[in-house]
DNA sequence: GCCGTTTTCGGCCCGACTGTTTTCAGTCG
């Protein structure tokens, strides 16, 4: 009762805000609020520690699958349970949630204008800083900002020169550009030509790039290149004539960063081969993954760095480790995270119980259950499609073209559904049992929650992936509804996209996944990762959150040409990212496993 | 602001580089 009457409330406050869709407030936009607060307070000069509680807590916001509105709703004791929330984030979470907005925050954005933390995402330009221009020239937007630079005035101020001036000149044309996050797929294209062409300087010994590439996170910010050479001056001379480079950010005696033509940022660390393992561990991270690795290090009296593992004893430092990333983890009694787990999320945990899953590998995946054919909006005949999935080594591929309702891509009615059924089975004729073709279909869930096609045309299907398409501004509940009348369903075996989301793009639409996982869960059904690069849907926490109630996930490249199935390492990737390992995704298995999953419910 | 088999108070990861400085603060990762 309380929470209907609240969420009403709730809803009549946002819908009263132009521009706001009714919705129980998302995780991302709770940590979202509570990242500007925090903003907001750094630019205030605020204790240093307490912006790292509060940066600390929106993280464990973003990084948990449980929705904190429903929590703050309903038990608001409990959001303390979860690590890095403590009493104080909880009860501007209840606040949040209850009002719509945080009365600390607004008093705050009425002593300083909100167009002044632009100022913060010029690089080099800190809290500090961006202060010191705010509070003593009363600078508050980018183009007071040039101006004062131009009419140097900048350089008037204690700490600041000409050189300043110059760098916020620049930054202000970046500050776009520059921190604009790409697609890991995109980013992995650049790593590819920059390992060719470092390839090609004699000086390096080793390469590797770390960071949240090596991570395979779903979008890169930038890239952390680790060289291993006894000649840095060389390395970094012939690094700084790679072509594609438009600017040297700095560059000192082991560190270099660089701009691309693009805008993305570069980083250069050359390293002894003595400190390669301690260097490719500490830049990989994540951050968060390197406090709690040095944390547990002092308690054993170690301390790392990108050096190495040493030992502190009679104020003198032993070197213990350092030169492969296997001896920096052995020697706090740990194992090899996969870089993918670094997260701070559960590994250390894992680890503790020996229990650090063993990860799917892209080798582990035997079928694509999610594609589409030239009988819609695909590229590929059918033939061309089997043909290249066959070269690719596939044992099985469901052909998942769209349903009628999205007839401006020329979505299948029953009978040309069934005139394409009819041709798999001709073609499956042919191919005499060394390969696999399903009679799918990829039946869009229309607005008022129907399938778009006749049960007894599903009822043939061999495999059928239920999508939204059409409604997707609609309610929280609303779309929630319509999925799980969709995992109710008899014929249904697997919910595509589950939310919708275009990575930089388009948001999640509102769904309430802890609920649909549920649902999967009791009906037997499928979630689908879907590994196109701007969408990964799910993400990695949602992987996480549905392998924990035990409801496989199908890797699918939904691909619309023969090139879209090579798709299939990028969902790989966040699968991992999620910790499933193969028995965690359904088409490691065979399709008669398959079958045997979600049949039984039928 | 968060956290706790050394702690409910006193810690909180660590180093490179730059610009503005005569020894260091700010920024970044």
């Amino acid at each position: 009762m309380i929470r209907r009457v609240t969420r009403r409330w709730l809803e009549e406050v946002l819908t009263s805000v132009p521009g706001k869709r009714i919705a129980v407030l998302s995780n991302s936009r709770i940590a979202d609020v509570l990242d500007q607060l925090a903003d907001l307070l750094e630019f205030q000069g605020a204790n240093a520690f307490r912006i790292r509680a509060y940066r600390s807590a929106t993280r464990a916001i973003r990084n948990t699958s449980t929705s904190i509105a429903q929590v703050a709703q309903q038990h608001p004791k409990n959001l303390t349970h979860i690590d890095g929330i403590g009493k104080s984030v909880a009860e501007k979470c209840v606040e949040l949630v209850q009002r719509g907005s945080l009365d600390q925050l607004d008093q705050l954005l009425r002593q300083i204008p909100k167009s002044v933390l632009a100022m913060l995402r010029i690089p080099g330009l800190g809290p500090k800083k961006a202060a010191a221009i705010y509070q003593q020239l009363g600078i508050t937007t980018l183009e007071q900002l040039r101006e004062a630079c131009e009419a140097e005035r900048i350089r008037t101020l204690k700490g600041f020169g000409p050189k300043s001036e110059q760098m916020i000149l620049k930054g202000i044309g970046l500050a776009e550009r520059a921190g604009k996050r790409i697609y890991w797929a995109v980013a992995d294209q650049q790593v590819q030509q920059l390992r060719d062409y470092m390839a090609g300087c004699h000086a390096v010994q080793q390469l590797e790039f770390a960071g949240s590439y090596r991570r395979g996170k779903e979008t890169v910010g930038d890239l952390d290149l680790l060289v291993v050479s006894e000649d840095s001056t060389r390395v970094m001379d012939y690094f700084g004539r790679f072509p594609d480079v438009a600017d040297t950010i700095a560059r000192g005696e082991t560190k270099m960063s660089v701009r691309l033509g693009d805008g993305l940022q570069v980083d250069l660390r050359v390293v002894t081969s003595r400190s390669f393992g301690a260097a490719l561990q500490y830049f990989t991270g994540s951050k968060e993954h390197n406090v709690i690795l040095r944390s547990l290090a002092k308690k054993e009296n170690l301390k790392i760095n990108e050096y190495g593992v040493f030992r502190l004893e009679d104020q003198t430092e032993q070197v213990v480790a350092g030169q492969t990333e296997a001896d920096v983890y052995n020697v706090l009694g740990l194992p090899v995270f996969p870089p993918e787990l670094r997260e701070a999320r559960q590994e250390f945990q894992w680890a503790a119980r020996n229990e650090l899953p063993e990860l799917v590998t892209a080798s582990d995946i035997r079928g694509d259950l999610h594609m589409h054919t030239t009988a819609t909006d695909g590229n590929g005949t059918l033939e061309e499609m089997v043909d290249a999935a066959r070269k690719r080594g596939l044992d099985f591929v469901a052909i998942t073209d769209h349903s009628q309702r999205l007839s401006m891509l020329d979505g299948l009615d029953p009978k040309r559904l069934l005139d394409q059924w009819s041709q798999i089975d001709q073609l499956n004729d042919q191919l005499d049992g060394d390969f696999l073709v399903l009679k799918g279909i990829e039946c869009d869930i229309l607005e008022n929650g129907d399938m778009d096609l006749p049960d007894e045309v599903l009822a043939q299907a061999d495999w059928v992936v239920a999508s939204v398409h059409f409604g997707q501004r609609q309610s929280r509940e609303q779309i929630t509804s319509r999925i799980l009348g969709a995992l109710a369903h008899p014929f249904v075996s697997a919910i595509a996209h589950p939310t919708g989301r275009l990575i930089n793009r388009r948001d999640a639409y509102e769904v309430d996944m802890e609920a649909v996982l549920q649902a999967a869960s009791e009906h037997g059904k499928l979630m689908e990762l879907n590994a196109h690069p701007a969408r990964l849907d799910l993400n990695d926490v949602h992987c996480a959150a549905a392998k924990e109630l035990g409801v496989p996930i199908v890797i699918s490249t939904d691909a619309h040409s023969v090139a879209g199935l090579d798709m299939m390492r990028y969902g790989v990737l966040q699968a991992r990212r999620g910790g499933l390992t193969a028995s965690d995704v359904a088409n490691t298995h065979t399709w008669a496993e398959i079958q045997q999953a979600i049949g039984g419910k039928r």
